[in-house]
DNA sequence: TTGCTCCTCACGTCACGTGAGGTGGC
DNA sequence: TTGCTCCTCACGTCACGTGAGGTGGC
């Protein structure tokens, strides 16, 4: 129980001056904290009002307690539970307070860190949401964007043909190892354009993207395409690209990769996911 | 219920390959989510396992709904109640959950904003309980420190003398009707030297220390004192800090701003709560 | 028999919010 | 009698976690 008043003091109070007792509704109001909040603390013995009334057991709060139920606010406010703070209330020191403000202070940290985290989940998986929505699906063309925020995992292991579940497992466990957010998009690798021809369905590698732009500043030219199909279930992209390539007189100069902008989260049937495949590119140099 | 795998593939993976089915200890290790969680998606309707024995009721699952229960995770990790996941997958469509996505970024961001609100408090209580603990209380120095984050509220009728929380209260009220939040320390204000010589008990005005550096970059001499005693008992400190004015050749410039380091959130005995007054100040001009 | 994994209730969590049903004094 | 504020249970919340007590197959 935090700083109780004496029932001395409150009887001065009745005896002089019964206005100054507030009622449950009028602390209320003035403290910002609800009815029921305070009756909770009063039943959990955590703050209690200053005086009931015998007759009808009403509740009379004296202002003094703002400041008392202040405190409460305020450590609740920051995420202390109630049971610390009763705990903290008999053991109430500088000393003790800074340590309890220190470690909340982290606890929080933690915690801002964590949303901001969903929140970048969120705002990744829009932007691929949008990217989905505004392609024109049908068309392989040229765009220059920044280069993408991913980490990419150990050697894909496709035992069984078609198998895709068991590699696809070991990169969360390696992931997961690594300390990254396996609910961040996983997309497929192929260290270049030759690889990804050969067994387009079968990444040489997973990737988590982490962000749609790297935080470089850096902008690269990317042929990008669009194929929709199952995990694993490309179609005839990589031959579409191919041809686009030597069409537009490009060569690939980077690794090829793969991310499904529409799946399981935003389509219920699994042969409709949309995937988008983007390689680096550059201008063919004609042989002289 | 989501993507539930139909009874013909589910029999066609026992009767071919009864190695692909895992158990609920298994697919909770993939997946990450714990045994319990799992049962509970089952119960209430949200993800069932592929298959039960009936022999025993035994759960298993198959690789496939890895990507069903990755969805779960994603939404629920970025704060999406059970009851929305339920409600969108009868109706999950890249426009609903693009629509989900940015109605629930602006609320994580929300969270963010009061976790931060709540760090910025924490910080506030510790750097002043820090200052109270590091400061020599006895003595009366000129320090050169930022200026403070404050928000000065209107001026307060202090209709009975010693009657602190009239004033007080009405402060919060119009505090909370500014939109601030009332849990940072609470200061008294006076808008010079005189008046808070005058009376130095019953501040001007009240304000609000959101921050010790109101992050302008700039720094100032301010006279900084002490005094312990319950709100609004400043004892001597007004005279002492005339007289050490006086003693330094040194003039105030500027507001007096009283802020208790020391209150009802870290001592019990409210006779002990420990004031700073601050005044800024330069050197006296000579008379010529 | 022992060990193992699984099962099903049932109850706890945390800080209240929300009625239902009732009281006391104007 | 009506309206008002207050009271006390008791139950709901939300997404599980945690036993207790029991089963099936090696």
């Amino acid at each position: 129980m935090l700083n109780n008043p004496s029932p001395s003091r409150v009887s001065q109070r009745l005896g002089t001056q019964t206005a100054g007792l507030l009622s449950i509704s009028q602390f209320a109001r003035y403290t910002g904290i609800s009815r029921s909040a305070l009756i909770y603390y009063d039943r959990s013995g955590i703050f209690h009002p200053a005086w009931r009334d015998p007759q009808n057991n009403y509740r009379y709060y004296l202002p003094e307690q703002i400041i008392t139920v202040n405190l409460i606010s305020v450590l609740t406010e920051i995420g202390i539970p109630l049971k610390r703070i009763k705990e903290l209330s008999s053991q109430r020191t500088t000393h003790n307070i800074l340590d309890l403000f220190n470690e909340h202070s982290a606890t929080l940290q933690e915690h801002i860190d964590e949303l901001e985290c969903s929140k970048k989940l969120v705002d990744v998986f829009s932007d691929l949401l949008i990217k989905g929505k505004t392609a024109n699906i049908r068309e392989i063309t040229v765009e220059t964007m920044p280069a993408w925020d991913i980490r990419v995992g150990p050697e894909t292991r496709f035992v069984v043909e078609g198998d895709f579940f068991r590699p696809f497992l070991e990169f969360c466990t390696w992931a997961e190892e690594q300390g990254l957010n396996i609910s961040f998009p996983i997309g497929g690798y192929f260290d270049d354009f030759e690889g990804f021809c050969a067994r387009p369905g079968s990444p040489e590698h997973f990737f988590l993207l982490l962000d749609l732009d790297d935080g470089s500043g850096k902008e690269q030219d990317v042929l990008t395409a669009y194929s929709r199909g199952f995990y694993g279930q490309p179609g005839d992209i990589a031959q579409r690209m191919h041809a686009a390539l030597t069409q537009k007189e490009l060569e690939a100069t980077g690794p090829v990769l793969n991310i499904y902008l529409e799946d399981e989260i935003s389509v219920a049937d699994p042969r409709q996911y949309l995937m988008l495949a983007t390689v680096p590119v550059r201008q063919k140099k004609v042989r002289s």
